[in-house]
DNA sequence: CCTCACATTAACTGATCGGTCAATATTTTT
DNA sequence: AAAAATATTGACCGATCAGTTAATGTGAGG
């Protein structure tokens, strides 16, 4: 396979990149910190820019298929699910290396509008709010999209504040938020 | 006043930092764009990291000036206050040039626990719920300090997605979560 | 064994990084 | 007004930035 180097390449930069910073990593750091040297990393990527957007594609594909399947295993049913998650959050502030989210640092460093940074960064957050969505569905609450909205407003917020006090309590604290959202929301018929 | 040249300094490179974000603007541009040559800037501040943090505390003082006004003003009690909060953030989203949190950029590119850049962004979150805890505490609710993380979650979490989706709508959307949260926070006595 | 296509490399480019310096204005003190 | 102290400047420092080039190493097909 040809692209396991490649793969490689990104998991490792995407170590690199998330430890230090995207401006603050230079592409001669990320060549001696995979072993492989520029000329080569540049004929699999046009620019750092490039680089960076199959890191966070790689990062968004790791993320949602870890975080999904943390939800299932700690709820069985959809509304169960949507509650799990901040648990699975708070064995992510738990573990090792946590260092807040790729991609809302990501967005502060390219926050022009237009930069594809900046847009596949959201476009992450998007598909985050599509799943709770299909399981606020799945619960049988009555509006689903923005209830979704809504619990996306939590994950985000305790994240930045677990990643800038490097405390996990915002998991839980959030959490609670959510059981109180549940417990008052409307359900179809 | 010998201040109000280097007040004049730190208010300029704050609008530049905070378009641009900090590892991505030199010096050069800084001078540039406050009419102050390099030289003289670092007459007044030893090291870049320093002038970061004076343009820091100019935010923070800033920014819960206007907050913290803002709030009384659209709100009578304490209560009312703390609902209003998000009020302020909307107008603050609907503002021209809104572009983020100044303070989760910062310590998203300055991660290190111990630099000075971060632990000063964290204060200024603290210094929010400090504020948000006495609003709680004269409402009569049972745990000010608890009440104050979650509605400081709130916050963060709806800025965050405001500026990734250019959108004012998460300042309505945590709206309703806190009223949601207070309406079935338990009270004193 | 030879060749040809491809992968990889160290060395280099001009630009910019944070920060300094010697020289020149400007202000303050006498 | 002369002298001393302070502000301000453009030019410069070595290091690093993103990206390129010319040369070398490598493996498959004949």
């Amino acid at each position: 396979m040809s692209h396991n180097k490649r793969d490689e390449l990104i998991r490792n930069a995407l170590k690199v990149f998330y430890r230090n910073g995207f401006n603050a990593t230079g592409m001669d750091k990320i060549a001696k910190e995979t072993g492989v040297s520029k000329t080569s990393i540049y004929k699999h990527f046009r620019t750092k820019d490039d680089l960076i957007l199959a890191v966070l594609r790689q990062r968004d594909a790791d993320f949602r298929n870890w975080l999904f399947r943390r939800m299932e295993d700690l709820g069985s049913t959809p509304e169960e699910q949507l509650i799990a998650m901040f648990d699975a959050l708070e064995e992510w502030f738990n573990a090792g290396g946590f260092q807040g989210c790729m991609f809302i640092k990501a967005s502060a460093e390219f926050q022009n509008k237009d930069d594809a940074i900046n847009r596949q960064s959201y476009a992450h957050k998007q598909l985050l709010a599509d799943h709770f969505k299909r399981l606020a569905a799945s619960a049988g609450f009555r509006d689903p999209h923005d209830l979704a909205r809504r619990f996306l407003i939590l994950k985000e917020g305790a994240i930045v504040i677990a990643a800038m006090s490097h405390d996990p309590a915002p998991a839980a604290e959030a959490k609670r938020i959510a059981h109180q959202i549940l417990d008052s929301e409307p359900r179809t018929s």
